[in-house]
DNA sequence: CCATTGATGTCCGAAAACGGCGAGTCGCAA
DNA sequence: TTGCGACTCGCCGTTTTCGGACATCAATGG
């Protein structure tokens, strides 16, 4: 019946699984674990469309290699405002290393709203791309990730090796 | 942020009062009594614009003119299924006559949602144009209308008037 | 050292409230 | 015996409300 606007989709074949990746003419839009617990499916009006989505499928590859540890994409995430501004502060935590949600809290400048942060975090439309795997509980454990918590172990490791430099994986 | 369809509004003075047109690409899509209760203003991205509802403004002239029983517009109301399927019956009631809600209920295949017709009236998005002015209580009682009551006992009375060929109001 | 508590935004399911009704019942009066 | 009005109760889609559950953490008290 309506007209809603245009939305591109792909697959990535990556370490940690195939990702879909979601765009639309403002800029990536969601990234998925394929694999992932919710189970997905792109709405039927939705196009395949490789070459619309190259800009970010070029840069994830790079960060996969080790290439690359800071992202440049236009991004076009959907939330409510607190969403956005968690959203938008874990573009901020540096490649390789790691912060807590009580962190995040008092950065927003909500130092109460901890858990309103995980809950936020636990929405985040774009993994990876937006950092919430660096994002840990205060006594260092883990706590959650969308894609499991061995693949959230999985990137840190891997940020760490590369960002120190060392070319063994940590044991 | 998002790119909305575009929508279209225009005014219109009448017998009743002074009604609101709202219509998209696809059709009719709101009539609003102005002095209505619910006081509504049109969304600030609507845009003002008699030419693109001219179509509409014609036909509801005609038919406070006494010249026009029939409506032959495109709609696009929006709705549940279940208003849908109301609203859709309403179109089939004769100009001059009346039904009750009982009997709408019956003619939808759903003999006892009987209040949930009535409400589904109540949230008619195109009154006049789909007459929910034509259903009364079994027992003859008005019950309710948007615009308000003395607005149903007119409009049923001019139908009733020129039906039936007098040149006189009923008293 | 462990259990408890309070503060926070969002989503989700369940439950309740709410109507532009109508059929049935009952009392009361011609 | 009718007829009429007031009242009760069941019906059903939609909307609203409400209560938890969360990818937490610091403070408190035993």
């Amino acid at each position: 019946m309506n007209a809603p606007e245009t939305i591109w989709y792909d697959e990535l074949p990556t370490p940690i699984g195939q990702l879909r990746l979601v765009a639309d003419a403002q800029g990536l839009r969601e990234v998925w674990f394929e694999s992932g617990r919710h189970q997905r499916a792109p709405a039927p009006h939705w196009r395949h469309d490789p070459d619309r989505l190259a800009f970010a499928r070029v840069q994830l590859e790079e960060y996969f290699a080790g290439t690359r540890q800071v992202f440049a994409l236009p991004l076009h995430p959907l939330g409510t405002p607190f969403q956005l501004a968690v959203w938008h502060e874990l573009a901020r935590i540096p490649y390789g290393s790691t912060t807590s949600y009580g962190e995040m809290a008092r950065r927003i400048g909500q130092p109460q709203a901890v858990r309103a942060v995980g809950a936020a975090n636990g929405r985040n439309p774009l993994p990876i791309v937006l950092p919430c795997h660096r994002v840990i509980g205060a006594d260092g454990s883990l706590t959650g990730f969308g894609g499991g918590l061995p693949v959230k172990r999985y990137l840190l490791s891997m940020e760490q090796r590369i960002a120190h430099g060392d070319l063994f994986a940590a044991s």
